[in-house]
RNA sequence: GCUGGGUUGGCGGAGUAGUCAAUCGCACCAGACUGUAGAUCUGGCGCCCGGAAGGGCUACGGGAGUGCGAAUCUCUCACCCAGCA
């Protein structure tokens, strides 16, 4: 157990509240988050690209990870046996474990539809969907071993009459999932109470439910059904969370003592607001901390559904909203009270070449973003964003992160997702102090406009 | 000088008479990405018209042939490489 250490259940408090903007602060074993907070996401214990001393650096307040992938690899064990998440990572502050509910979509009926969480791409027309959802089967089938294609799970999950069945590595049944290792085909059984066993292995101070998502494509009736099981599941969750929290500490210096994890119950509903409403209060009698989770339509209805659901919701119940987002979804949302996120876009989009800019280069036409790796930067000596202070920024010209990008050096990950987590930190920041200083609508405008 | 091999799109490199405007890789251009099976994926890439389907033009070192038809066969010129002098 680390020296200082100072085992403690998770407390969440609002601070100010700017109509239904709140600035408050979650007080954790390893530390205070002060939200608004973003959570950058490191999947596999690692933000890709960065270092733990770059990653305090930045200073985000808290790293997630997920449950799944670390169950997968190197298993939770390990992690235990070698001091937990905090000491594996090196990583001394708050973390955010995710509960592997996810990729049960991801992997499952993610591979079958396009628009994982949102259903835009739908919008384009039919052909382009289709041939566009073929070439992403394709492209997962070339990556994974042919000893695993051979052997997939033949589960079958058509979403309308139209749909060809395609082959999905999970199998949903009442007591959890069975998946098939997307590392090396094994099978596997993820269940509620498993994946609280794992997190509570793992060690993160914040912990999620384990939950069934919906797709968007789903109709009223599926989306309830999917919503049902996601309570059953939850419950189950709850259950062994109170359960396990002590049993994993037993001779440890926690034992007796009070449980040092939050666990988040995660609502959905799709675009429902019928379900969305229902799941809120069902999350929100249970939970001591509530997640939005689930998939939307589109911006707009994400929108609605953080306004149905927060209606819902007691005040001093910290709100996480899952795998949000850009720019404008967190200002929509923030000005609709929620207080933390987490987003692979910063990471994600920077290893792909895209960086984060404010205003006035950025905007949200240009989604407050460019493409780096564009011939018009080449010789571009600018900063990435010449108002922001990070690192990145002041050491570096655009034509330098643009050449690392176009040579393949590994630097250019590291450099634009620096810079991109920074933009992330520092944006929500901004947005505290705003809410602090009662002007959290005057910086919303200056960003967006709206 | 002799002998052998070669000269294909921005580059590398397939093709060796029709299904070739020409496989593929690189480079380049464009697009996508929201609880990460992602340092990834998709599309374009001779010129012109078209949203597309498709159509027209110019092309496989230069020139001349054979043949219904040539990047592919013959002759010739130029250049490159290897071995021998």
């Amino acid at each position: 157990m680390d020296q200082g250490f100072n085992p403690m259940k998770p407390s969440f408090k609002v601070l100010v509240k700017d109509k239904n903007a709140r600035a408050g602060v979650i007080k954790t074993s390893h530390g205070d988050i002060e939200t608004p907070a973003f959570i950058p996401v490191g999947t596999k214990a690692t933000v890709k690209s960065l270092t733990s001393e770059q990653i305090r650096e930045i200073g985000p307040q808290v790293v997630l990870v997920n449950t799944y992938h670390l169950h997968l690899q190197p298993g939770e064990d390990v992690i235990k046996k070698l001091g937990g998440l905090h000491s594996f990572m090196n990583w001394d502050k708050p973390m955010m474990s995710d509960s592997g509910g996810f990729q049960v979509f991801s992997l499952g009926i993610g591979l079958e539809k396009p628009g994982v969480k949102f259903l835009k791409d739908l919008d384009d027309g039919r052909s382009k969907v289709e041939s566009r959802n073929l070439k992403i089967e394709d492209r997962k089938l070339i990556h994974r071993p042919s000893s695993i294609i051979n052997n997939l799970s033949s589960t079958i999950y058509p979403l309308s009459s139209n749909d060809e069945p395609r082959p999905r590595l999970n199998k949903i049944t009442e007591e959890g999932v069975e998946f098939q290792s997307h590392i090396d085909g094994s099978r596997r059984k993820l269940t509620p109470e498993s994946s609280i066993a794992i997190q509570e292995k793992l060690g993160a101070d914040l912990i999620i439910a384990f939950d069934d998502l919906e797709s968007p494509t789903y109709s009223y009736e599926q989306t309830k059904k999917s919503l049902d099981l996601t309570n059953r599941w939850e419950l189950r969750s709850l259950k062994a969370h109170l359960t396990f929290q002590g049993e994993a500490f037993q001779g440890e210096a926690l034992r007796g003592k009070r449980p040092n994890q939050l666990l988040y119950g995660v609502t959905h509903g799709g675009e429902f607001e019928e379900l969305r409403r229902k799941s809120a209060k069902f999350v929100n009698s249970n939970f001591d901390a509530v997640a939005l989770g689930g998939a939307h339509k589109n911006k707009k209805n994400l929108y609605e559904v953080v306004e149905w659901t927060v209606c819902e919701l007691d005040e001093d119940k910290p709100r996480h909203l899952l795998g949000v987002g850009e720019v404008d979804d967190i200002f929509e949302s923030v000005a609709r009270g929620i207080d933390t996120f987490d987003c692979v876009i910063p990471t994600r989009l920077g290893r792909m070449g895209h960086v984060f800019a404010g205003p006035p280069l950025g905007n949200i036409r240009n989604r407050f973003r460019y493409d780096i790796t564009k011939s018009k930067f080449v010789s571009d000596e600018k900063s990435i964003d010449p108002k922001c202070q990070c690192w990145v920024c002041q050491n570096f010209s655009r034509a330098y992160v643009n050449h690392l990008f176009r040579s393949r050096e590994l630097l250019a990950y590291t450099l634009a997702t620096y810079h991109n987590v920074y933009f992330m930190v520092n944006l929500t920041n901004q947005i505290r102090d705003s809410i602090l200083n009662s002007q959290f609508e005057k910086l919303k405008k200056v960003w967006i406009k709206s």
